[in-house]
DNA sequence: CGCCAATATATCGGCTTGATATAGTATAAA
DNA sequence: TTTATACTATATCAAGCCGATATATTGGCG
């Protein structure tokens, strides 16, 4: 999905700033499959309006710098469907974490223990977020989504709970102990 | 991770060519939680080379198109190790699947429908593939990320099968039928 | 013999990424 | 009071990545 269906997205569920975008990614309902950062937001929103799918409104002070909040247009939420319609593209993950325990014979112990349990540690918190605000009243889609990746996340935290100690104390194996 | 290291990861496992690289993460012990194309791989290739990281053979013939076998140098296995130890980046998930269905409301059923079996069949295929090879003698920490990729579809797969009546057959929720 | 699939290298425009610059406001410590 | 820190907010940029595409050879199938 390009920055501009994200956007889109976003602005299909209310008028947001460009900064109040991100923040849907970062720590809003979006944060658990998808990313955007303000280098794509920007020149997305400009382009946008550029093409007349968002309006602007410009809202100065207020307690905080000049703001510009962006609107859907009809015409947008059309171009959004048919974003929609288009078969989506397979799942990607990227975990420089689960390269680096691959290659677990090439770190030293400590290394390895502490990216472990950083890692751990990550995604107990992730899960614990996840399940302290039960949403109530959204549409069906937004509560099948948030289980799902609550269901993954629990499902990693289990996985490296259950197999910590018989990864952690496996012989040292090394890698090559030469160079 | 970049590219440089992603290829490194591969050649301290076993001599290769960019072709060999590129399938270790369309099918082979990466493909779960890494990618890179061929546009970054040959690039990569060629920089590692030039400082000295990597040294080349060139095969031609054998039943093949001339072929460029890439062998890790003692200072690329130092740089690799160098690579690893530096703390790894959090963890993205990129799923346009999951955007998708996020919008159920802006999708007619039978996309919609569609949509979610062909997702499920896909993990369910990946999961089997996964279980079917059943690694033997390799290193703890390539047995451990496997388990941990395996988890997560098996994860993925039970929750999608059995939320998936109650999330098809919700009420047609009508985002916005003007228009 | 033609056709398709697989092997193999390579490039390129467009987009994304991560970092950084800029600046106003608010809170609280020194 | 002044300083520092954090948050809100927009914006840009170089470097690198992504997906598509070009090119060419070998092997198998009907």
């Amino acid at each position: 999905m390009d920055a501009k269906t994200l956007c889109l997205g976003v602005l299909v569920m209310g008028d947001a700033s460009g900064y109040e975008i991100r923040k849907m990614f970062e720590e809003g309902p979006f944060a658990h499959f998808q990313d955007v950062g303000y280098g794509s937001i920007y020149p997305a929103l400009a382009k946008l309006s550029e093409e007349g799918l968002i309006a602007v409104t410009d809202t100065p002070g207020e307690g905080h710098p000049d703001k510009k909040v962006y609107a859907v247009t009809p015409a947008g939420r059309a171009v959004f469907r048919q974003s929609l319609a288009r078969a989506p593209m397979q799942d990607k993950i990227r975990s420089d974490a689960a390269f680096l325990m691959f290659f677990a014979e090439f770190l030293d112990r400590d290394h390895l223990h502490a990216v472990y349990d950083d890692y751990l540690a990550f995604y107990r918190t992730r899960v614990e977020t996840m399940q302290g605000l039960d949403p109530e009243g959204v549409p069906e889609g937004r509560l099948f989504v948030r289980g799902l990746g609550l269901a993954f996340y629990q499902a990693v935290v289990s996985y490296m709970t259950e197999n910590r100690d018989r990864f952690l104390n496996a012989g040292p194996g090394k890698a090559d102990a030469a160079e």
